[in-house]
DNA sequence: ATGAAAGCGCTAACAT
DNA sequence: ATGTTAGCGCTTTCAT
């Protein structure tokens, strides 16, 4: 049992409104007095009791926003099963969580978001920017004003935030050529099916890739890169381009959106059981396309953790005082196979 | 704002004591005035608060015991991470979280441990079962006095658990087989270094791999298996026996503890580089040796979740009378290479 | 600057 | 069987 507000009182002899006071920083109290407190405090080993916290703050809510480009891409729907959990976990602190979808990246679009959000206050926020200096500053001004800031899944340079939740992309790329280089002994002729080269970590994922198989696969390179824009359209148009261009390839991957394209181009051409197929991440064709054995391993990161972590993250920042170590979290990098699926 | 109980106890026209004893199926209340509490709670879609409630209750501080085989097993450590982990967050709830650790799998000892604990008066039981029926007899005996258990890590037949946690020790087998039948072109000749066949789950792993070579590697096959009980001597000794008496094998697996001892035999004997060798779980020792390239993968189950969930699923049975779907709760299979680590 | 007191939503001891 | 009341540990008015 750890000593309560009331026990350091009654040591420090003065009032219970007064140690609250003295303890968290509020204004009104006098210095002498309020290093003796502290000094109690911190002897006794005192710890706030979150509960007893949430409940006597429970009258005016604190709300946690998010914004996230989920809308369309079926990848963030474990992002947002981690976010739902977190929100129920943390409701009866009195905290809300507020969740705007968009679709696609326009910088504008999501500034809109923020502002709307902001409009109808905020205590914090957990987003995945747009790479943008629009957000970025927006985010800034945010931040100045008080509220605590994460972003998660992907990162933006230059925002004050709290933390970034999300993959290293260099190391998943990484992880991609070693899986690469295992399955086709080291002889792999790759197209890749990639998002849009704007997304740093996306290009980053590629540079990953590269550098394993340049280092321990010297037999396998990159033969050509497509971006598919998230679009399962555009993926199918392309890959049929790219591998009737590419006749000496023998394995692609896909790193982002637009596997279910690009697989039908890979079918209709009958190279499903003549490639060796990579992708990311766990979407329902994915999961489908890997106990077929079409496609040989995926790399996942963790959504659900993204969307979770994020949360309690600002929770804790919001309720505790308390930050992360570090700012940047990474969720672990996880190799699939047709049996651990 | 979800409705209070002080909302409810004026719309049925009675105090906020009988709408307690009501909805929490306490005796002493008339059986109609019940039934019309509980229809106007839940015609409000009415929700306890958890925090209210943890903090009414906090007089009289919940136990929850721990009962895990750790001791000199380093791949616990995480486990216990994850169970610290889940005791800070629920510490100002009024729960307590006591751990007895021990060290290999005699029943006796354990069962002892068990005791020690229901004297001291416990709520709830997380442990790792050895596999005896007296495990199994005492548990149910404190099931029927209405304790809460969980197993985690290990199964245990015929215990009312609430739930298992852990990994599903087949499908682990099979991915093996999978990551062998990726890493040598599906040409492995393998030595198996076990734990001991009285574990079914350690069985099952290699029934598991079994059956993947079989199916889909028919060019490879078990060469031989060894017991070294998690024990770095004895699994020296083996192994080396094993290496000198099977020249033809190409390929080890280390299902279970021995990974230091073993692998200095295939050291001493020039073989690191020659054979592909691979492990489970994420001791120190593995994450050195697949930095090194010595070791090929790692199949990982989750450790801290383990422990983690454990505690929260007891928690949340006896906060919330909240029970789980479903009685197993298999904890991700990940595959981990040098890339990921 | 400090103290006193009310109250967050719930439980539990005590009355009736 | 039901109502009343005190209190869990903390924050937040309202006095002083």
């Amino acid at each position: 049992m750890p000593g309560s507000i009331k026990e350091i009182a009654r040591i420090a002899n003065v009032s219970r409104g007064t140690v609250d006071r003295a303890l968290n920083g509020r204004p009104g109290v006098n210095k002498e007095v309020a290093k003796r407190v502290k000094e109690i405090a911190k002897s006794m080993g005192y710890k706030p009791n979150v509960v007893a916290k949430a409940l006597a703050t429970h009258r005016k809510p604190t709300i946690i926003g998010v914004v996230i480009n989920s809308e369309g891409n079926p990848f963030f729907d474990d992002v947002l099963a981690g976010i739902n959990a977190a929100k129920d976990e943390i409701f009866d602190f009195g905290v809300n969580v507020v969740v705007k979808r968009m679709k696609g990246y326009d910088p504008t679009q999501q500034l809109d978001l923020i502002r709307s959000l902001a409009e109808e206050g905020l205590d914090a926020l957990a987003i995945t920017p747009v790479s943008d200096s629009l957000i970025r500053d927006e985010l800034n001004s945010l931040v100045a004003d008080g509220v605590k800031v994460v972003c998660f899944n992907l990162d933006l340079a230059g925002v004050h935030y709290i933390a970034y939740v999300g993959c290293d992309y260099f190391k998943s790329g990484e992880t991609l050529g070693g899986m690469i280089g295992f399955v086709t002994g080291g002889k792999a002729l790759l197209g890749v099916i990639a998002c849009t080269n704007n997304l740093e970590g996306h290009r980053k994922r590629i540079e990953g890739c590269r550098s394993v198989l340049k280092r321990e696969y010297p037999e396998s390179r990159i033969v050509d890169i497509i971006e598919a824009e998230d679009n399962d359209e555009i993926a199918y148009e392309k890959t049929m381009k790219m591998l009737l261009e590419h006749q000496e390839m023998n394995a692609l991957c896909f790193n982002a959106g637009g596997t279910s394209g690009g697989l039908r181009a890979v079918r209709e051409l009958g190279l499903e059981n003549k490639f060796k197929i990579f992708t990311f991440d766990m979407t329902p064709v994915v999961i489908d396309s890997i106990k077929k054995g079409i496609v040989q391993s995926t790399i996942c990161q963790q959504p659900f953790e993204q969307g979770y972590q994020s949360i309690k993250i600002l929770f804790d920042a919001l309720m505790n005082n308390h930050l992360p170590e570090v700012d940047h979290i990474y969720t672990e990098l996880n190799v699939k196979i047709r049996y651990n699926i």
